[in-house]
DNA sequence: TCTAGGCACTGACAAATGTCATGGCCGGAT
DNA sequence: ATCCGGCCATGACATTTGTCAGTGCCTAGA
């Protein structure tokens, strides 16, 4: 009997993903939580085999929650579950010691052998996604350019950015022109968006 | 025995929610379908009684196949479910013919009552989001608007956006300049975000 | 019929943006 | 010890952006 831990922040979800690996015979849900700041104590209290983490979730996000749950119990193993195949989010997800990475797109029929797979100690990994994260590679924004376009992700001015971050206007506009160079973009608006399509923030 | 039509784009997502349905004794998933162009074949082949549909799908969405779910099978309840509270969505949605609206942080256990109650004529509707979609009204945006709004979307310059919408470079800063007012927004890229959050693209 | 409002355009102006050259500071690599 | 790269800053420049005033066309409602 493998014992799964479930955090998804939307409660539908949560409970139909449940369901769903309620039906296998030799799986069990012992817990569920709706954030990631709860899956440490959630994991300490029922100790299950396996922790199916969102990445979507407000507070801490599943990837965090997944390098804090390896610092505690690394006996227990890791899968992250995402609605976006964001090539960073692998990368940050593997660098935190997850097992195995499944995007929402997958069958579900394949969710309970992924699940098993990784309490068996293989990696499972989207073939399609790996691929991708090799050729997108790692970002190239230092810290503080993917800072700054960060904060410019709302529409803030310049000048709403360096008081944000203690800067100078000049500087946050030379960060900004920097990080559009290396995203390839045209304009701060479109490098945020590639950025974050590449999970770079 | 309450016959449910299932439409979700992300597989996992509706395998789950088909196995949360079928826990339920007079509930019955007698199609899934991936995609809002698929909807209307599936329910003319099967003949639901209530057909759920998911707002955010590839071609077309959730709410463009209730109307046109409507259209040809107006006896079929229509019940939308989506991942964002957009206070546009839900007023959209009604206007579509859908019987009900179900935020995907809803409890589990909720969804099928509400299955049950939009099948028994009744509406379904989220009271905080109702809420919310009042204060928010309608959108304030023109049509015109509107379509130049959503193609800077993306970051493009306005130059670009004259060039798609074959317009004046300064006819679309205008437009513009009026979302931003109408928005109460600073800056293109704040506008854009207002209005997402809205529904109102 | 008149009128209000959406749509399109022009021209002009102040402000914000993106770029570049330059320089100083620091920590890690050679 | 030196060099390189990231970080912060300045100042200057051309371009883009946001705003405003004014014009005209067209359609729907009073």
């Amino acid at each position: 009997m493998i014992k799964i831990l479930l955090a998804d922040d939307q409660a539908l979800v949560r409970g139909a993903l449940s369901a769903l690996l309620a039906m296998e015979p030799d799986l069990e849900v012992v817990a569920e939580v709706g954030s990631g700041d709860l899956v440490v104590d959630a994991a300490l209290e029922h100790r299950p085999d396996v922790a199916l983490l969102d990445v979507e979730m407000p507070g801490m996000d599943g990837i965090a929650a997944a390098a804090a749950l390896r610092g505690v119990l690394p006996e227990v193993k890791v899968l992250i579950v995402t609605t976006f195949g964001r090539p960073g989010f692998l990368r940050r997800a593997l660098q935190a010691g997850a097992s195995g990475f499944v995007v929402k797109d997958t069958p579900a029929a394949e969710l309970a052998d992924a699940v098993r797979r990784v309490h068996a100690g293989l990696r499972v990994v989207d073939p399609a996604l790996a691929a991708d994260s090799l050729v997108a590679g790692e970002s190239p924004l230092s810290p503080r350019e993917t800072e700054v376009l960060r904060a410019a992700s709302d529409g803030s001015t310049a000048a709403a950015i360096a008081a944000k971050l203690f800067l100078s206007e000049g500087t946050v506009r030379n960060h900004l022109s920097s990080a559009i160079g290396k995203t390839g973009a045209a304009t701060r608006a479109e490098a945020v968006l590639i950025a974050t399509e590449n999970g770079w923030l």
